[in-house]
This record gives C-alpha cells, structure tokens and sequence, in this order.
DNA sequence: TCCGCTATATGTCATACTCATATAGTAAAC
DNA sequence: GTTTACTATATGAGTATGACATATAGCGGA
C-alpha cells in the first residue's frame, strides 16, 4: 500500500523512501555481475515490486555515478535490440559500497530506535 | 562517522537518512507530551546526537503539519524567557502516525533486504 | 551593556525525486 | 509496408526535502 497524493494526513510522504538508496542499490547488483541500465530496472523491480524504479532517476543516476568514479560503462552493440550501456563497479565503487552501507547501518539503527519507542508506547499490533 | 561533503566518493550523500523521517519523531514526541519547537529539538537532539537537527527544517515542518492538521498551537507566555508555541497532536495527527509507521516499517524490510543481500555476498564484518 | 541562552522564523540554494516526453532499434502481427 | 509492442537510453520541467545562513527578540547574569 504505497499513500499517494491526496489519499490521507500524510499525502506528502511518498512512502518514507531513504533518500540516495538507489545508489548502493546499483553498486550491489554491480557487484554481482556487469548489467545495463534497463537490465537493473528489472533486478531492481524483481527485488520490491511495490515500488517501481523511476528509468529517468536511474539513467541520470547511473551517469552521475560515472562521473563521480563509481562505475565505468561502454556501448555494447551486437545483441538484438538496442545498444545497451553495460557497467561495471570500479575499485572506488566497491569502497563506496561498504561506505554507503555503513551509513545505512545506521539508518536502520535509528529506524529501529523509532519503531522500538513506537511499540513501546501503542504495543506491536500484532506483530511479533 | 557522517560522511561530509568532499570526504569520500559518497561525499554527496548525507548520511543516507530517511525522506520525512522528522515528522513520524514529531508526532511521536508529541504523542508522549504537548511540547514546544525548542523543546523538540532538544528532545530529538538526545535521541542522536550525533544527527544534529536543523532548526529550519523542525519549525517549518511544525507549521506545515498544522497546516495538514496533524498538530495544533497555542501560544504559550509567562513562563520565563521568549514566548513559545506549545504543541500538541491532534486526533488525525495520531492516525498519520500509525500510518507513517506501517511505511517506515516497509522501509525498515527494504533496508534490512539490502543488508541481508550485502552480508550475504560481503560477510557481515565480525558484526552479529 | 555586552554576552549567552532560549525561542521562533525567513531567505536562499542544492539535491533527489517525479512525471512527461523524445528517440531509436528490433521483431512480430496485420 | 506499416502498425504495434518491447527493449533501451535520454532530457526537460517541476516539486519536495533538506542544508546553511541569517534575522529577531526576550531574559538573566557578568
């Protein structure tokens, strides 16, 4: 159930998404194998089909990931279909990765935090 | 460790923290007792100091979700020192929260999918 | 009266995200 | 042979959120 605009109190919030997780997202497919931008919309989409991935975020991402080091691409012609732009990690991606991951460590941390209070004081609803 | 601006290939990424998380903290705190914008800080600063919060961001979300009706004021005086505005959570302020909680609990599987994904491939790094 | 603390507020900018749209190659259907 | 569907990448425009700076003002103590 993803709150869209205008349904409820909390419209604006698009789903309490964590800001920048599309990045890591892509260094962690990255490092199972090279893959094509339109190829990570689909690991992306098979991992959390409730939450489609925007192609316009991910292109522009992916460049700017480029450009910052992350990764490095080239033009893959031959297959059928489309020339497809194949990445791969690079040796400062895969820091990036641990980097990006320690500080999602801490996001669960405080996510946890709230959530703990939280039950604390309405009780889990059921949940365990 | 916050990763500033300049440090590292994620430089920048602020910590990867969560879209609108500081509205779910306010109502909870409220939830707990009426309380004023200074107050909420300090309050908020103690629950992670090391994620200073901005005073923009905490006053301008104070008005905005009372404008969304989440949370009503009053203007407290007599007490010593600048007046302040006290306030408190409303009847629909409580449902958000119950609502902003199921999403950040979604958010929370996302991140621990991710975690789970990385420590898979990465080793968990001595962590339990 | 100057400094520090308490308290609320606005201005401006950058970034992240959303939505719409453009472009183009291939292959199958009609 | 052209229309449709799928694959694939990309840009333009607009909004939302957050970051940083700064303004204002009451109060108490040095």
């Amino acid at each position: 159930m993803i709150i869209k605009k205008g349904e409820g109190c909390c419209s604006p919030e698009p789903g309490s998404r964590i800001r920048g997780f599309i990045q890591p997202w892509i260094l962690l497919l990255l490092s199972e194998k090279p893959s094509h931008g339109y190829e990570l919309l689909e690991r992306l989409h098979s991992g959390s089909p409730e939450t489609p991935m925007d192609t316009a975020l991910l292109y522009r991402t992916l460049r700017q990931m480029e450009a910052d080091g992350m990764v490095r691409s080239g033009w893959e012609t031959g297959g059928n279909g489309p020339a497809r732009r194949l990445y791969e990690m690079t040796g400062e991606g895969v820091g990036c990765l641990h980097a990006w991951t320690m500080n999602l460590r801490r996001t669960r941390e405080r996510l946890d935090e709230f959530i703990a209070v939280y039950e604390e004081r309405f009780g889990d609803g059921g949940r365990s």
